[in-house]
RNA sequence: GGCGCAUUCGUCUAGCGGUUAGGACACCUCCCUCUCAAGGAGGAGAUCACCGGUUCGAAUCCGGUAUGCGCUACCA
């Protein structure tokens, strides 16, 4: 009947066909052998009506509502009966869901008038889509809360953004604790429009979540994501005192705890894989700077104390010496020393990594030229 | 097809009759600076989907159009 009625470009739905039988038609049906269901008799005419917190006053007409099931040919109550008469049992006030349940609110609230029942207070939140304005779906873009705690986003950073989506306090407000989220949520600010997820927005509201953590709790939450992805011949387990001096140097840098161990990756791994024109800095050749890496392992080599500040006080001068800029020397000693033209700062760096391995990268390094 | 809802900077949004249409992300410039970040200071970016109407005055109220979305099960 149904495939029928979409053909004919009819509305599709129950037509009604048994809504007046009489006694004997029902026999008669019976002793056919026809299983019925039980549906709900909508009134033909008028309007029903109901106040949603978030919708507003909402009224519908009764002639465009159908005369839903309400038990199934095997007897048992379908989700729209079973419903209505669980929450009344239970005392529920509130029914808080989402936005696609509001065509069907007037049957629910036609059904608690004809069980005697006092309807409770409704509040329909908008739908969440995609950042493409699709729906959100499995297979497009949206992932469990499990999934983005396995991305490396806080579950404190989540908190604050999904609870603006859909809601907001004012026109600036942002950032709140959970707390505050607590005492300033309202549905009454919660709109209609569906609210689309900003992937952008939240992976920087997770940076400024990580950067507010103290330095123990940022160690503790990213050796999950160290154990999981650092690479496997990096020996196990992690040396945890030797990470707490890591990771101060990529604490600001790191939008998810899922960018750790790719930020700190040189610190673990003995062998480096970096393109060898990546240490000729600007301006420089191949022959000045394997001048400059050899004078800087020398000297490195005989310097008293190997830590940040001296290193500092060392190399600032002989870039000087050396007729070169600081950046053109610091930036081979990085490419030396961590792969990478982009890194946590030099000294600090090479303080933590050591003289020992620092020099055999710059060995490294001056082979490679 | 029917019913319902929505449409404001690139993006997410504030706004509920009178605002220079506010904020955030992203972007650009400058500062800081050994790179990258972070931080600071600026900048650009919206004829408020379109067409009418009401009003002294409309992003805000009312029609219509367009587009998008939801619902339209003997599923929950």
């Amino acid at each position: 009947m149904r495939a029928e009625q979409v053909r004919r470009k009819q509305p599709p739905g129950y037509d009604r066909r048994c809504r007046e039988l009489s006694e004997e038609e029902h026999a008669q049906k019976e002793a056919e052998g026809l299983t019925p269901v039980v549906r709900f008799k909508i009134p033909l005419v008028g309007q029903t009506r109901f106040s949603d917190v978030v919708w507003g006053e909402v009224k519908f007409e009764n002639n465009t509502l159908d005369d839903l099931v309400l038990l199934k040919s095997d007897g048992y109550p379908t989700y729209n009966l079973a419903n209505i008469v669980d929450d009344h049992k239970m005392e529920i006030s509130h029914v808080i869901r989402g936005e696609e349940f509001i065509s069907t609110t007037p049957h629910h609230v036609l059904l608690y008038k004809a069980l005697g029942y006092e309807p409770p207070q409704f509040a329909h939140l908008p739908r969440l889509m995609g950042t493409d304005r699709s729906k959100l779906s499995k297979r497009h873009g949206a992932v469990s809360i499990e999934e983005f705690h396995k991305q490396g986003y806080l579950p404190e950073a989540m908190l604050n953004f999904l609870a603006l989506l859909g809601w907001s306090l004012d026109d600036k407000t942002e950032l709140m604790t959970r707390q505050e989220l607590i005492a300033s949520f309202s549905l009454e600010r919660v709109k209609k429009t569906p609210a689309s997820f900003n992937r952008e927005k939240l992976d920087w509201m997770n940076g400024v979540y990580i950067r507010s953590l103290d330095p123990e709790d940022f160690l503790q939450r990213s050796l999950p994501f160290l154990e999981r992805d650092l690479p496997p011949e990096v020996v196990r387990p992690l040396p945890v005192d030797y990470i707490r001096q890591i990771m101060p140097l990529v604490h600001e840098r790191a939008k998810t705890l899922a960018d750790v161990p790719e930020l700190t990756r040189f610190f673990f791994t003995v062998q480096l894989d970096y393109d060898t024109e990546l240490l000729i800095a600007k301006g420089m050749t191949v022959e000045s700077t394997h001048h400059a890496l050899e004078v800087a392992r020398q000297q490195l080599a005989e310097l008293p104390a190997f830590d940040a500040e001296s290193l500092e006080e060392m190399l600032r001068p002989l870039a000087v010496e050396l007729e070169l800029k600081t950046g053109q020397l610091f930036g081979a000693l990085r490419t030396a020393i961590t792969g990478q033209t982009a890194a946590p700062p030099l000294f600090q760096t090479m303080a933590v990594l050591g003289r020992e391995t620092c020099l055999e990268r710059i060995d490294r390094a001056l082979d490679r030229l």
